[in-house]
DNA sequence: CTGTGTGCAAACTCTTTGCATAAGT
DNA sequence: ACTTATGCAAAGAGTTTGCACACAG
C-alpha cells in the first residue's frame, strides 16, 4: 500500500470533517478507514495504534473517535455490553452478533430488508434503522 | 389490582425459573411484570422498588436481573449507551430509540418484517434479531 | 504568535465481588 | 439445621475531565 497517499486522502477526510489534521487523527483514520468496514472499541484502536508505532494516549482515542462519529465518519453500534464499538460504515447495513463472544460482523449487504416500518411519532424522524441478528453456536439435536 | 393473586402468580413464575422466591426476587417480578412491556436500567427498578417501600440493596437488583435474563424472563436491551437496559417483552419485537435522550419504547408489534434474512455462518443458529429505529427530532426544513 | 489538541492522572459512572448476616426450605 | 440470598462497602472496568505542555495554522 501506498502510504503517502493514503495519508492525504485521509488528511482530507480528517479537514473536511472540520477536524485539524494533527498526527494522532491522522494516524487514527488511516488505522480506522484503510482496510475497509472495522467494528472496534477505544481500547483497541489504542494498542493498534501504538503497535503501529504511533504513541497515541487513549484519551485522544476516545476524543478522536467521538470527534469522527460526530463529524459523521463512524458511528457507534448498538449492541449490548460494556464497551463502545466503533462502525467505520456509516452507511445502512445491519449486524451478527455473536453472543457470549460479544463479536460483531457485518452482514454482507443486500438482500436484507424491512419492511412495513412504522411512522415515527410526532416531531421525530427516522435516523436509520440497525439490524442486529443475534447468533449462537447451534446446539446439536 | 389484586395483589395477593399477582404475587402468587409471581412467586410460581419465580420458582419456575428454578428461583427462590425470596421477599426481594418476588418484589422485583411483580414491579418487572405487572404493567407490560418495560425498559428499564438496574438503577431505575431500584429506585422504583425504594419508592414502592421495598428496602432492597442495588447489588440485589443487579443479582436479580441477571438471573432473571438467563432463566428467559427478561432480554437485554442491544442499544448503546453506558447504561444496560432490560426488556420484560421477550418475544420477538422491535425498539424505536431517540437519540440523545437514550430513550426506548416498543414499536408496536405486527406489521414489520424482515425478509431476505442471509444465512447464518456455520454451526451458528440465529437466536433472535433485534431492530432498532433509531428517531431523531425533526428538524424544520 | 494564538488557539486548538494532546497527554497524564484523577474523577466518575456503572457494574461486579467478597464476606458477614439474614432468610428460605 | 443447612443452604442460598442479601446488603454493604470496596474493587473493577470503561470512559470522561482538568490542566499544563506541545503543535498546527
Amino acid at each position: 500500500m501506498d502510504s503517502r497517499k493514503t495519508s492525504i486522502a485521509v488528511e482530507m477526510r480528517v479537514r473536511d470533517a472540520g477536524l485539524r489534521p494533527t498526527r494522532q487523527r491522522i494516524a487514527l483514520a488511516e488505522l480506522l478507514f484503510a482496510k475497509g468496514d472495522r467494528h472496534l472499541s477505544a481500547e483497541e484502536l489504542h494498542e493498534e495504534a501504538l503497535s503501529a508505532g504511533v504513541p497515541v494516549s487513549l484519551a485522544t482515542v476516545y476524543n478522536a473517535l467521538h470527534q469522527f462519529t460526530e463529524s459523521g465518519l463512524l458511528r457507534i453500534l448498538a449492541v449490548e455490553g460494556s464497551k463502545t464499538y466503533f462502525d467505520t460504515n456509516t452507511s445502512d447495513h445491519h449486524h451478527f452478533f455473536v453472543e457470549g463472544e460479544n463479536r460483531v460482523f457485518d452482514i454482507e449487504s443486500g438482500p436484507v430488508t424491512v419492511t412495513n416500518l412504522p411512522e415515527p411519532p410526532e416531531g421525530m424522524e427516522i435516523a436509520n434503522v440497525d439490524i442486529v441478528v443475534r447468533l449462537r453456536p447451534k446446539r446439536p439435536a
